[in-house]
DNA sequence: GTCTATACGAAGATAGAC
DNA sequence: GTCTATCTTCGTATAGAC
């Protein structure tokens, strides 16, 4: 395999985790994704033998790295405000893409849940949704939270991040994600349930 | 038009809903929907001239009132603890559904975002969206909370529980939700920004 | 490996019989 | 009004030429 087709393969990748932003699961075929990659389509099924499920599985692989990356970077900068550095970022790639930009994991997530044959993405989705967590609430802990108290917090700060992202495209406003940002500190700032 | 004709236009609309919420918008056809609500196929171009626009237009409408509905009954029945009762049921609807059971609202302004002429649909997200807001924010603000950090907090609730019902779809586990169930008092004791 | 062409199926929407 | 049949479009996936 050349070094191009290696590169071709991961733009795949990146443009499938892009599109699935914001067109969610359903909203992107196969040729558009090639087309957007600017990679052929013939080796397509080369490349991944077992097609689109393949693609979007890997998508929601690498999407969950690089957010995860993008997290662990905050939390390293500040430890004290580190998820308040997170929240700005994603604030900011909100309304650059005009509310058109949502979690790729979240559309995975819903829309493979009740497709058949999609296991793999199944099981993808949710270990990115673990990693998150584990990532979390080890960061809490290291804030002085007890161990089971930190678990649930950390879901919960997840949960709320993901919600809000739905309510700012829903209604096209980046009120929702202010709204958290306000509030998330009361949370955090109980130190335990 | 006759009575049972009228039904049937509702059996359709409440199918959709159903639908919706585990399938998502662009996995319930049509026919899958008529074929469920029990109805003709034939009169669904007469009964909505829209067609699959408007029967799911009119599914989100429905549905959102159905749990504006549900929260304000939660909300009257126990002043003090009314959300989490709401809380409680909607912990019931997913386990006993085996995390099937999703959001119609969050399916729909996801798959909906990025969408040609989906114009209605998003328009009915987001006053539904709005609708529950303006709910809860009344509500906290009769509890004692000022005026624009009710606002706040309201958004934020919704959005935790949005995002917790995605994440107990995504990992096929109720963890997620009572998380939310154990952080959200805390969010909710803060009474100013 | 990468292309074009195509098989195959599903879905939205419409036409015309009854 | 409701049915069946059909048109059209689009998506995945595959076959075969180069």
């Amino acid at each position: 395999m050349s070094k191009s087709a290696i590169e071709g393969r991961q733009r795949v990748i990146e443009a499938a985790a892009a599109m699935l932003a914001s067109h969610g699961l359903r909203g992107i075929s196969i040729r558009e994704v090639i087309k957007f990659a600017n990679a052929p389509l013939g080796s397509t099924y080369h490349n991944f033998p077992n097609g689109k499920q393949q693609i979007v599985t890997e998508a929601v692989q690498w999407a969950g790295e690089q957010a995860s990356a993008q997290l662990q970077a905050c939390l390293a900068q500040d430890k004290e405000n580190g998820i308040q550095l997170f929240l700005q970022q994603w604030r900011k790639r909100l309304t650059k893409s005009e509310f058109r930009h949502g979690c790729p994991i979240v559309a995975a997530a819903i829309e493979a849940s009740e497709e058949e044959d999609a296991e793999p993405v199944k099981q993808a989705v949710s270990t990115v949704f673990a990693h998150w967590q584990q990532l979390l609430t080890t960061h809490l802990i290291s804030l002085g939270h007890a161990a089971s108290y930190a678990q649930s917090l950390a879901v919960a700060v997840i949960a709320c991040i993901e919600g809000a992202v739905v309510l700012c495209r829903g209604q096209q406003n980046i009120a929702p994600f202010d709204a958290i940002i306000e509030c998330i500190p009361a949370m955090l700032a109980a130190k335990q349930a």
